[in-house]
DNA sequence: CTTGACCTTCCAGTGACTGGAGGCCCCAGA
DNA sequence: TCTGGGGCCTCCAGTCACTGGAAGGTCAAG
């Protein structure tokens, strides 16, 4: 199989697929026209690679991942671990985002959004970031 | 005030500072030594960048919206608008965060976790995505 | 006069690709 | 046999927003 049809399988750009190999998460043969000559195994890795990387895994969590599918003496706790830790990650940055948002979306609604100048939202980025009630 | 100073007051740290003056954010005036000389409306400028930074706004919505800052012409309107967007690109964010979520949380729970290699997580990832439920 | 903290510039690296240049390979059609 | 077009190759540079580190100048205290 050549590159643009693993594409097509995978999902993954040509590219993507050339990182991977770069970086030594694949290892497909080569032709003798010096096309890379992807294996099942190698469409099978990359498709996996795929679904860690849309869970939001990093590569190097995926590098260890593809290396616990292979090893049949894993145990699923290292697995998990891996999963809890990235969920762990994942909810921090809901937390963040939503906090963001909350904020975000206030200033947005305070604002009139017209052809006047007066801006909740500037004066807000402008002023020192006191607590949001009033002062005593 | 030196750079130190500014970071002290500001939370940015120096690197981010002298960066921000790389590209073009603001441009502090220089001593005869050499050193950065920092007049209060760079304070005041850093300070606004940090909020606004903290606030997910990417360095060019920044550059406008301190632009627009200080531009009492402005209309409240392309400040919102910004704002708008940007709180649109959040939910996005969100929405895929809660996306891997949900699913990574499912396999994590299905997991047993222990010292056999039996693994619901590398199964689902070596998996075609189907969907959820079982093949009518 | 030395020490140590602070400041300077410049270069390189991060993560995970992505775009583009320049060039080879291969097949279909005239 | 030639031509065109698409696919493939490598290598280099850019993305975003910093961050680390090296090499060296400056300044106040002891």
């Amino acid at each position: 199989m050549n590159i643009g049809d693993v594409a097509q399988h995978t999902g993954l750009p040509p590219k993507t697929i050339r990182y991977y190999e770069d970086i030594g998460l694949i290892t497909p043969m080569r032709s003798e026209n010096g096309y890379r000559a992807f294996r099942d195994s190698d469409v099978h890795k990359l498709a996996f690679l795929g679904r860690a990387r849309a869970l939001g895994f990093s590569i190097e969590d995926c590098r260890k991942l593809l290396a616990l599918y292979e090893d049949d003496r894993r145990e699923s706790a290292q697995v998990k671990q891996l999963a809890e830790e990235h969920l762990a990650r994942i909810d921090e940055k809901i937390a963040q985002l939503q906090s963001m948002r909350a904020t975000l979306a206030h200033l947005v609604q305070a604002c009139a959004g017209d052809r006047r100048p007066d801006c909740p939202i500037l004066e807000d980025l402008g002023q020192p970031p006191e607590p949001q009630r009033p002062p005593g």
